[in-house]
DNA sequence: CCACCCATGTAAAGAGTTACATGATTAC
DNA sequence: GTAATCATGTAACTCTTTACATGGGTGG
């Protein structure tokens, strides 16, 4: 489960709450889980009654009191031993592949539609990808190495994009070309 | 649920049976379910229950007796209603970013070592994916227009993998270049 | 006072996987 | 006869999401 690789890697940045935690679940776009409630409560609970984490109850000069989670040392070996596990590859669930996989039934006109609104969607993403990113841009404390890797994946993330409406425009294309008329 | 959509797209080809589903499940690669029997076998209970497919129980001559699925008019109007749906953009869950992104507390080599397996792992994944591309070229009585579809979206899989690898090695060598010895 | 954000948690349900149970047939 | 494959299904579990419950603080 690489949702606890997750919450050890954001404390080991630092000390947070939970809250904290689910707003950095969803401000960093490759994280791929929503950042509900539900999973990082219970697995904090889970890491603290398994001794990778630490907390303690702190009451800020205004608002309501937080329960702030470090990593102890037994996290910390265990973020490392996960760190080094062995990579797997990404697993990717594009569902519009198989609406198209499966669309001889319909007229061209219409497989076109849904090319057209699936570069939309991915037009939208785009923009909000830039502005997420952007706002990422200027986080202090990085290291030099960690800034390059990060901006290597962000990039990435845009690049893979990009690639996407390519492949979407060139398909209507020959569609068009072949089939449509 | 997009599993419902797969199940009633592979049977507008062909009538077929939970386990011939099951094997195409695990054939086509972009499908992105394990297609276990559990998932399969209570969705088409499901889908019979209200009226999507039609059930028959036939002997073969040789072999044990199978239950074979149709769509129905019901099914198939349900079919064409999927796929006109508004398309998703692809969900990726790429835990390997993860790793990278937490890797700040490892020295470079070990982070070089990690992208040297990513890139391994891909490789393997690419001679899996173009022999069972190889085999399904084939595929008999596909339109032009089917098998324009097929080849773009099978060609699109192994173009990401390339790209996916291509990134990672341009990381190495970046990282290689500035924080190496 | 009401709506919204901060903050911690739980309930219920859906989605997905692995493993199990059962039985017939085929291949060695 | 025994191992593998064909074939249908169930059990138990994990993972993930949406929604609910509770309570304090802040801004209009």
């Amino acid at each position: 489960m690489s949702l606890e690789l997750t919450i050890l890697g954001l404390l080991s940045w630092n000390p947070q709450s939970g809250y904290d935690l689910k707003k950095s679940f969803s401000a960093v776009e490759f994280i791929p889980w929503s950042g509900n409630n539900n999973q990082i409560y219970r697995t904090l609970l889970r890491l603290h009654s398994e001794g990778l984490v630490d907390s303690q109850i702190t009451q800020p000069e205004s608002g309501p009191a937080k329960k702030i989670y470090t990593l102890t040392e037994k996290g910390y070996t265990s973020l490392k031993a996960q760190l080094l596990g062995a990579p797997e590859l990404e697993q990717v669930k594009n569902t519009f592949l198989i609406q198209l996989a499966f669309a001889e039934i319909l007229e061209t006109r219409l497989i076109l539609q849904l090319l057209e609104d699936y570069c939309t969607q991915i037009t939208e993403r785009k923009v909000l990808l830039t502005e997420e990113f952007r706002r990422a841009e200027g986080y202090p404390g990085r290291s030099e190495r960690e800034t390059l890797i990060w901006t290597r994946i962000t990039d990435r993330r845009l690049e893979s994009l990009d690639n996407e409406k390519k492949w979407a425009e060139s398909l209507m294309e020959e569609l068009k070309e072949t089939f449509h008329e």
